[in-house]
DNA sequence: CCTCTTCTCCGTACGGCGTACTGCATGCCG
DNA sequence: CGGCATGCAGTACGCCGTACGGAGAAGAGG
């Protein structure tokens, strides 16, 4: 599974040479799924944007699938790794914050419900180092996967919702405004301030409005990351033996 | 937009009878989703589970998208509601019970990428009564809005992990063995200690394995319901006055 | 009752998808 | 130079969602 990501296969001496290298169709596919979004993804579209028949794809990628998990993988391989001297918790928050500028640059990863992790060496290294910071806390190491695992998750699911409403619409540009229409028409018709009597109040108090700002993921983090913090018991000798 | 959700259109007069009803469709749908998985499912499936054409399911729903709509609010539909008796922290509580219990009947829900919420009518309700157990602890509607995102993704976010690995193998059963070969493969042949030392050490002692227990879900939301607890002021005049 | 109108059901078909197969051109190795 | 491993791509197969139109059912109006 995955045998690109982890072992590039030696370059053929035998035949004609290879016209793309297997990065340039990860970098294609990834330009089409910005550009025309994860569900216009397909072998023919990446093949046409690279000016190849459709099925030399094949010749550099086993399957779709395939494509898609190295696409994932370069995508967590541009997440930088915090600094080890900070302490732990500027350490996790440094994740987090890269983590949402992953979503912010490919939001198709949000529409692409990775169900299961690539296993990418990208990916590992970036859980590895998340890992490693949290475990600086001197938890459980049970607790430890845990934390981590609701970093990332609290992240995604920012990410999600900033992802879901107002920015689909702006980032994309066109053909949202049928969306908006729509859905204003939805609210117009079947909303009822009776039915959602706490939705409204929020509505009203601009509790929605913060879409797509760094405030969406840092309040649960630093609500998460205050709970880590009493997790941890004080240290015996703070200072000196 | 899913009109069928809020205004099931009254029976026709003039022509014949339908055989089926829209429940019958929506339930057929679900069935082939959990039996063969979110991404088997086509028209053409749920037609023949039906007994009738294809082209049949049309005269009950729009399209393809409608019809996962539908599905969705049937599954939060399940969803109870805490009663409002209870302090609101356990409110929240069972709001996440019954969301973990909602992912575990239906995980087709987590392959399903929500990336936009269907806003149905029991999608919303479910959602309004979250709201409403989180702003009873007085504070800022903003926070509100906020913290009730955070235990929605928290539990998503454990489901996912949850369903993603053991589980999905565990559940389906069959053919899922050659996904676990090949994932054995790669751990034995990719996986370096050197190179991951904390995920090593976490796997060695036992911190991945909980997969599909509560005690995945219920760490984090205690997590962070200890962290709006500590930021309610506490009130001013406890008791008296 | 007959006819008209409206509706359900569904066979056919179209364009798109992932990809198996195959023929062909390429260019290194013996 | 001959042989052969290899990259490229046309064709095709079996899926998909669904537009269209025809056949038959059944209430509405005379």
């Amino acid at each position: 599974m995955i045998e690109l990501l982890w072992n590039p296969p030696p370059p053929k001496t035998r035949g004609p040479k290879q016209r793309l290298t297997l990065d340039q169709v990860v970098t294609a596919a990834i330009e089409v799924a910005a550009t025309l979004g994860i569900d216009e993804l397909s072998m023919r579209k990446v093949a046409q944007h690279l000016g190849v028949g459709a099925m030399s794809l094949y010749t550099y990628v086993p399957g779709k699938d395939e494509l898609f998990e190295l696409m994932i993988d370069r995508a967590w391989g541009d997440r930088r790794l915090p600094d080890r001297a900070l302490p732990w918790r500027a350490q996790v928050e440094f994740h987090a914050q890269e983590a949402w500028r992953m979503y912010e640059t490919h939001p198709w990863l949000i529409r692409s419900n990775l169900w299961r992790m690539p296993l990418g060496p990208n990916v590992l290294d970036a859980q590895e180092d998340l890992y490693r910071a949290v475990a600086l806390t001197g938890l459980p190491l049970s607790d430890v996967a845990r934390i981590a695992g609701l970093v990332e998750s609290q992240v995604f699911g920012a990410a999600r919702s900033a992802v879901t409403d107002t920015s689909v619409a702006s980032h994309t540009g066109v053909s949202q405004d049928a969306y908006w229409e729509s859905r204003a028409g939805f609210w117009r018709t079947y909303y009822s301030f009776e039915r959602f009597p706490t939705m409204t109040r929020i509505w009203e108090s601009g509790g929605f409005d913060e879409e797509y700002s760094d405030a969406a993921w840092e309040f649960g983090l630093g609500l998460l990351l205050d709970g880590v913090e009493r997790l941890i018991p004080p240290s015996p000798h703070p200072a000196g033996t």
